[in-house]
DNA sequence: CTGTATCCAAACCGATACTG
DNA sequence: CAGTATCGGTTTGGATACAG
């Protein structure tokens, strides 16, 4: 009576959820970006910089290594005139396109939000 | 011939990539997880500490601080001897569940895969 | 052009202690 | 129980300069 009896179970949250794993791979603040926009055709570091934009390059390199290293993206040697090296995400780094997609999806519709209602009264 | 065409567009990415924007509401490593087990029934302070795991109090303060300031989570008093208070999603924050959801389900499969194949040929 | 090194500010997290 | 304050350590990010 007494007693504040409260389920435990929200719908059976695993012990230690598979989320924490997962964001350890997209762990900054900019990580995500990169793998988006590595999404499609391989990138060079120039490129993937104009397309995100004001990233430094510190970041750009400490995320890319960051990346190797748990095997998200791969870095292939184009021989040339230049020497230059292309980027791209390997097959796990496109497991994590879908969760990205998701996210930008619910970015976009919080822009559209953002636009139709004023301020969400403060 | 040697100049290098590229072209620069992957499937047209946005100027600034609404992925920012949500990324800021899911700020720090622990942000997604708490919301992740609000997204059932509303939970108290304790409760959620318990369900998350190790996070400490003051990060969990200070999470949840910041995500009834961007209008993610809702704090609501409940009257009784022991009054305490349920944190639970706003509309916003129920958004944010099906992007969290999906980088759940990466990480189970990431898991997955990592008990599938023994190390990746490091 | 492709990156890395250094310096520095800010955010995040944990442990502990303490108030209501 | 609920939550905040403080201290310290680690990570992240930006700016600039610099090496291949």
């Amino acid at each position: 009576m007494a007693l504040r009896v409260r389920k435990s179970k929200v719908s059976e949250p695993p012990p230690v959820c598979p989320l924490t794993a997962c964001m350890k791979l997209l762990g900054g603040a900019w990580t995500p970006n990169v793998v988006w926009y590595l999404r499609g055709e391989p990138r060079r570091f120039g490129e993937l910089r104009g397309d995100i934009g004001r990233i430094s390059a510190k970041v750009l390199s400490a995320r890319l290594r960051q990346l190797q290293a748990s095997g998200v993206v791969v870095r292939n040697a184009v021989a040339g005139s230049p020497p230059s090296f292309e980027y791209e995400l390997s097959e796990l780094g496109r497991e994590l396109v879908p969760a990205i997609a998701a996210i930008v999806a619910v970015g976009e519709k919080l822009k559209r939000r953002a636009v139709t209602r004023p301020a969400k009264a403060r």
